[in-house]
DNA sequence: CCCCAATGTTTACGACGTAAACATCGGACC
DNA sequence: GGTCCGATGTTTACGTCGTAAACATTGGGG
């Protein structure tokens, strides 16, 4: 192979990549991951790119299409069933579980952008986030009939199981950004529209609140997870058995 | 009486109300109904209420605090039990169907809100949207623990409660605004980064989708509703009993 | 060699949130 | 009854946002 094949000049000294579509995405998750949605602007993602916001409509049409893309981009890297890795035998309980893992380990890997995946309209009404992309949910479905669900089934299992995902790593992911997030704010402030201090509410006033505080405030998203994952495929053990 | 009690005069010809926080609050909330989050800004929420934008500053601090203002005032309008509407006779379970339905009602009398009562960060993080208020927390755990449940049941109760509620709802009014929705967009139009024809993905390629499409459409999300609601009774049931 | 298509830049505009100064006005108090 | 003041709404202005449009640059194919 001929040397003409080494770095170009630019190549070697630029702090900036190459731009494309993909490129642009995946600096904008980046970018959410690090400091937030509203963070995320065009020209503030132009400059960490070393370039002019105009620059970016080169390769996304506009800020929703933007979004749209990062969305796109996370659900398309959920893990569905390889087909070689479980044999239908393994059971749909291994392939339910085995999903379940691969959508939960993409909110906790991109707890700022999963908000963004759960409330963004679909494409279509029947698309329910977070598995909202056909290739998802064709692997879901047809993993599922592959190992003896009839259609309906399917159909069942796939809203039972949207909305076990949806509600629980929103959840996750909201107290993710809890413990994470830049700096707790002070909640009060000298203002306009304050309360006066006599008629403060407070947890004081709340009695089982205040009885179950050290409970309440213990982090158990892991175990409830789980146990909730096992609890659904228990309930449509029990659906299919009928 | 005097008759100085009469109307004044800017009350007779005024179209607009006295302003005060709970109004623009209310006002803000219709407005969403209406035209939807997007469409609420300081500027169009003071032309809704004949005044200027910066009128609004007075009873309100700030747009993030309208928006807070707006989700305390939705969840504090949730019914938890009065008391003495339920015996605690009744039993949890018909407790648990009464908060279920009241917060159900909610959302689907606000779809376009309640996004917002989902995902904005509530003020500690063990409390979870959409029970994100202390009063309705006290009365959730209160409830149960009057009706037999241990402090840890309770708030185990809560926890599975509300990924429930959270994820139902929220794919709930998702469907709502899509049936609702001003209109369908073209999905497509001539642009810079549209694929070339060749690769275009679509559902033909898909043949369980294809298949299933027919159920897949459907609207089930009641029933689904309601039996995954009994379904998580069943489970808290089973928990208890042990 | 020249030209053009692709890529990035400049400039500009309208909408947004909001700070600050100003106007208005109805009741409290002497 | 006049005077002041606090509450409420308006005006003006600034910085930031998304993005349309015209322009500059540049590298590879005829």
């Amino acid at each position: 192979m001929p040397p003409t094949d080494e770095l170009s000049p630019q190549e070697r000294a630029a702090p900036r990549r190459a731009l494309d579509r993909a490129v642009v995405v995946e600096e904008a998750i980046a970018m959410i991951d690090a400091e937030g949605l509203e963070a995320l602007t065009m020209r503030s993602l132009g400059a960490r790119l070393g370039v002019e916001a105009m620059a970016l409509y080169r390769h996304v049409n506009g800020r929703e299409d933007l979004l749209e893309a990062i969305v796109d981009s996370l659900v398309d890297s959920i893990a569905v069933d390889p087909g070689d890795l479980f044999e239908p035998a393994d059971g749909w309980q291994a392939f339910l579980q085995w999903m379940a893992h691969s959508v939960r380990s993409l909110a906790v890997a991109h707890p700022a952008v999963f908000p963004l995946v759960a409330t963004r309209h679909p494409a279509a009404p029947w698309l329910r986030p977070p598995l909202r992309s056909l290739r998802v949910v064709e692997g879901f479905l047809d993993g599922l009939t592959r190992r003896g669900f009839t259609d309906g089934q399917a159909v069942e299992a796939y809203r039972v199981f949207t909305s076990f995902l949806l509600g629980h790593l929103l959840l996750e992911v909201a107290t993710l950004g809890a413990t994470t997030s830049p700096v707790e704010e002070p909640l009060d402030e000298g203002g306009a529209a304050v309360r006066p201090p006599g008629e403060e509410v407070s947890v004081e006033d709340f009695p089982t609140i205040l009885r179950t505080a050290p409970l309440l405030s213990e982090d158990h998203t892991v175990e409830e997870f789980e146990r909730s994952l096992e609890a659904l495929l228990d309930r449509l053990d029990l659906v299919l058995s009928q």
